[in-house]
DNA sequence: ACCCAGGGTGACG
DNA sequence: CGTCACCATGGG
């Protein structure tokens, strides 16, 4: 258990492992911007937050109650995880212990399910900004306003309301060809497609429940399944990890099932925290 | 003008 | 089973 104290209408956390740079852009959420001061202010949960790294180890959650931190942050940050024990089991290849040092203090986050959904419905074929833009504006569309520190923000409107959103509608949020697949996994969730029973379902049963959704592959069901189920097995592979493993590993096979079945069995248990740390790597390399 | 992005789908062998 | 054009958008 981390030591919690309150502060100045905040809250602060002491002794956890995080980088909010690393992890906020390391490409695994779209709703989290740097300010000015090098604080992130984002939403999540229907909630806004503003957090900052105050010292070594303390994050301050600003205007923040310590029923909301125990209620969704500590959830969110996923603040139990002991990622030394990550590390420790990850160490010992060349290539992930160099991605690694990059990208220190990346935490997986645990997001809303159905956020993520449409978020990485959203992320086919498509870039980082471009993501972030298309979800900002179907919040700002769709969402609730909810007023924080002096600003409103948007949280990201639930299934019922993208149900009812007809497809040109949709498109002036400019997610594209992708309008499609939204509404109608939207009409999915609407009409009892139950996200909450994949958290009780092992891997595969996971991923081919979720690839019952339209707009949903392989891929943007392993990002689900890291990123807002928790299941750390799940090895999303994308243009770049491909690279990773092509380039760096020497694997050749460009067929996705067999490259995610070979980094499962290399990386074990912990292949999704190994898989964002190589994407991470990768992506910063090449720019 | 061309290529590509945290891909998925459907058509075709 | 594998391959491939296509999808909408914006940036290089």
């Amino acid at each position: 258990m981390l030591k919690v104290e309150e502060r100045q209408g905040g809250v602060v956390v002491y002794g956890l492992d995080i980088d909010l740079k690393n992890t906020f852009e390391c490409g695994q959420c779209f709703r989290w911007n740097a300010e000015p001061d090098g604080s992130y202010t984002g939403v999540a949960y229907g909630k806004a937050l503003n957090v900052s790294e105050i010292g070594d180890g303390m994050l301050y959650l600003k205007d923040t109650s310590k029923k909301d931190l125990e209620d969704t942050w500590y959830y969110y940050f996923d603040m139990d995880k002991d990622y030394s024990s990550i590390a420790e089991a990850l160490k010992g290849d060349e290539i992930l212990d160099k991605a690694m040092r990059m990208g220190r203090g990346i935490r997986i986050l645990r997001q809303d399910p159905w956020e993520c959904l449409i978020s990485f419905i959203i992320s086919a074929n498509n870039r980082i900004p471009q993501i972030k833009r298309v979800v900002e504006n179907i919040c700002r569309s769709y969402g609730d306003p909810v007023d924080y520190m002096g600003r409103t923000y948007y949280t990201f409107p639930g299934p019922e309301r993208l149900a009812a959103v007809d497809e040109e509608t949709l498109k002036e949020t400019r997610c594209g060809f992708r309008a499609s697949y939204i509404i109608e996994a939207a009409r999915m969730v609407q009409q009892g497609f139950d996200l909450k029973a994949i958290y009780e379902m092992d891997i595969d049963e996971a991923r081919s429940r979720l690839k019952e959704i339209p707009g949903v592959g392989d891929k943007v069901a392993d990002c689900i399944l890291l990123f807002a189920y928790g299941k750390t097995q799940a090895f999303p592979v994308d243009v770049w990890v491909k690279k990773v493993l092509t380039q760096l590993y020497g694997f050749k096979d460009s067929n996705i099932d067999r490259i995610r079945r070979f980094a499962e069995s290399k990386f074990g248990d912990y292949a999704g925290y190994a898989q964002q740390y190589l994407f991470y790597y990768m992506r910063e390399k090449a720019m």
